[in-house]
DNA sequence: AAAATAATATCCGTATACATTTACCTATTG
DNA sequence: CAATAGGTAAATGTATACGGATATTATTTT
C-alpha cells in the first residue's frame, strides 16, 4: 500500500493512534514549538509506558511489533529508540534487540548520588534566587502533599511530589540544571516507581521538604544544598534497600 | 543504484570513507562489543568534528549533504542525527534543518557547576577506593602534564590534560558517575576548546591537580572534592570571562 | 543419545521512493 | 514602492524494499 493512501488523516488533527500533541522540544535547548513529529510522539509514549511500569526493565521492544501496534512504519520506530537510545532509557544488545534498560544496583545508588548533587545545586540556587511567589508556590504545594499523605493516597502523593521537585528547580532559575536533574529522574523512574509506598518514606519526604523550604526561605544556601542533597539520598538509600530485599527473581539488578 | 552495488566492501574491512573501527557501545550501559554500524560511525565522527571545531557551533547539518560527502544513505545520517539531538550536541530549530547547539553564557556557566559536581564527586570516591596503581598512575600522567607545559606545548597539554581526568573518574571506581561526566565534557568541549590556551591556566591546572592528588593520598573525600570541584569551577570561570571578552560577533553566545 | 553442523527464519541495518511542510521568491495590487 | 499572497522548490518526515547477520531448530554423525 502507499504511504499517503494507509494514513486516513493527513492535516494535524487526530493524528495517531494515540494522542500526543504537539510539544515544544523538550530535550534540547531550542525554545520553539514545533509540529511533533511521529518518531517525537512514539518516542514520547515509550518514554512513558516506561516511567509507569508498562514496559518493565529488560523488556525487549520489537521494531516490527512497534510498527504494528501502533500504525507507523519501522523508520519513526527506529528513530524514537535511537533517542532513548542515547539518553540511556533502553539499551542494545548487539543484534538481539532493545531492550528497556535494565540496571545494576551500584548503577542506581551512582544515580542517586548525582541526582543529590543536583538537586542540592537547585536548591542552592533557589536560595539565592527564589521570589516571594515561588516561594509561596512551594509552599502551597506541600499542603496538597501533606493533604495527599493525610488522605492515604500515594499515587497522588507520588505526582505531588513530582511537582513539588519541579517547583525547585523553577525557583532555581536554571534551564541546564533542571533538564539534567529531569532527565536523569526519567531514567531511574522506571525503578524509583516501584519503592515509593515504602512505610515511613511519604513521611519522611514531608519533613525534608520542609527543611528544605525552610532553609531557602532562611536564605541560606549551603543548609538549601544540605537539605535537597540529603533528601534525594535518603530516598536512594531507601530504594536500594527495598530492591535488595527483593527475591533474587523479581531483584531487577540482573 | 541498488542498496548492495554501491557499497564497494561488505566485510568488515576498509567500511567507509573514514575509518572507525568497532567500538563497544558508548552511551549506553552495555558491556557487548558489537559491530559498529555505519551511524555509528557517523555519529562518532561528526562528534569528533564539533569537538575539534571542524563543526562551529550554530553550523547547519544537512542531512543530503551528509549523505554525498560520507558515502550514505540519508538513514543512518539521520539516525546519526538523532543520537547527537538526544545527547544535547546539536539541536533543531523546526523544520529549518539541524545546527551544532549554539550555548548561551548562562548555559555554559550551568553546565560547568554541574560539572564541578560531578567532578567533586568523582575525586571524593576516588580518595576512598582509589588503589596504589591508580595514584601512581595519576602522579605520573601529571608529571607528562608538567613537561608539556615546560614545553610550551598547549596542545599536548590537552590532551595530556584530559588523560588526567580520565584516570580520575577511573580510580573513582564507577560507570555512571564517569560516564556522565565525560558526556558533559564533550557537549561543552567546542567552547572549552576554544580557550584553552588562556595565560596562567596551565599553570593553574598544575597547582590545582597536586591538590587534588595530595587530597586523596591523604585519603581526605571532602578535601578531594572541594579540591576537584574548585579546580573545574576555576577554569569554568575563566572561560565564561573569556567568552564574554569576545567582541559580540564572535562571542557565540547567541 | 548427545553434540555439532547446516539450514532456515527472523530481525536489524541501509537504501530509495514518495509525501508533506515550510521557506523563499516572484508577481500583483494598493 | 512596498506589502501581501501565492506558487515553487528544497529539505524534512515516512514508508517500504532489500541485503545480511545471527539465533534457533532440525538433522546428521559420532
Amino acid at each position: 500500500m502507499r504511504a499517503t493512501k494507509a494514513r486516513p488523516v493527513t492535516s494535524n488533527a487526530g493524528r495517531g493512534a494515540f494522542e500526543l500533541n504537539q510539544d515544544a522540544v523538550r530535550i534540547s535547548n531550542v525554545v520553539a514549538t514545533r509540529q511533533a513529529t511521529r518518531s517525537d510522539e512514539l518516542r514520547d509514549h515509550l518514554e512513558e509506558m516506561i516511567l509507569d511500569g508498562r514496559l518493565a526493565p529488560g523488556e525487549r521492544l520489537d521494531e516490527m511489533e512497534l510498527s504494528r501496534r501502533f500504525g507507523l512504519s519501522r523508520t519513526p520506530v527506529r528513530e524514537a529508540i535511537k533517542s532513548l537510545l542515547a539518553i540511556g532509557l533502553i539499551e542494545t544488545r548487539g543484534r538481539q534487540g532493545t531492550h528497556v534498560a535494565l540496571l545494576s544496583i551500584p548503577a542506581i545508588i551512582e544515580m542517586f548520588d548525582v541526582m543529590a548533587s543536583l538537586e542540592g545545586l537547585c536548591a542552592k540556587l533557589a536560595a539565592r534566587r527564589a521570589t516571594p511567589t515561588e516561594r509561596a508556590a512551594m509552599r502551597a504545594v506541600h499542603e496538597e502533599l501533606v493533604k495527599a499523605y493525610e488522605a492515604g493516597d500515594p499515587v497522588n502523593f507520588y505526582k505531588i511530589n513530582q511537582q513539588f521537585h519541579d517547583l525547585l528547580y523553577e525557583a532555581a532559575h536554571t534551564h541546564f540544571i533542571a533538564e539534567q536533574t529531569i532527565q536523569l529522574r526519567r531514567r531511574i523512574g522506571a525503578y524509583r516507581l516501584r519503592a515509593t509506598y515504602q512505610p515511613g518514606r511519604m513521611l519522611g519526604t514531608l519533613a525534608e521538604h520542609v527543611r528544605i523550604m525552610d532553609s531557602i526561605d532562611a536564605g541560606d544556601p549551603d543548609a538549601a544544598q544540605k537539605a535537597a542533597s540529603d533528601h534525594v539520598q535518603l530516598l536512594g538509600d531507601q530504594l536500594t534497600d527495598f530492591i535488595s530485599s527483593l527475591p533474587p527473581r523479581l531483584n531487577l539488578s540482573q
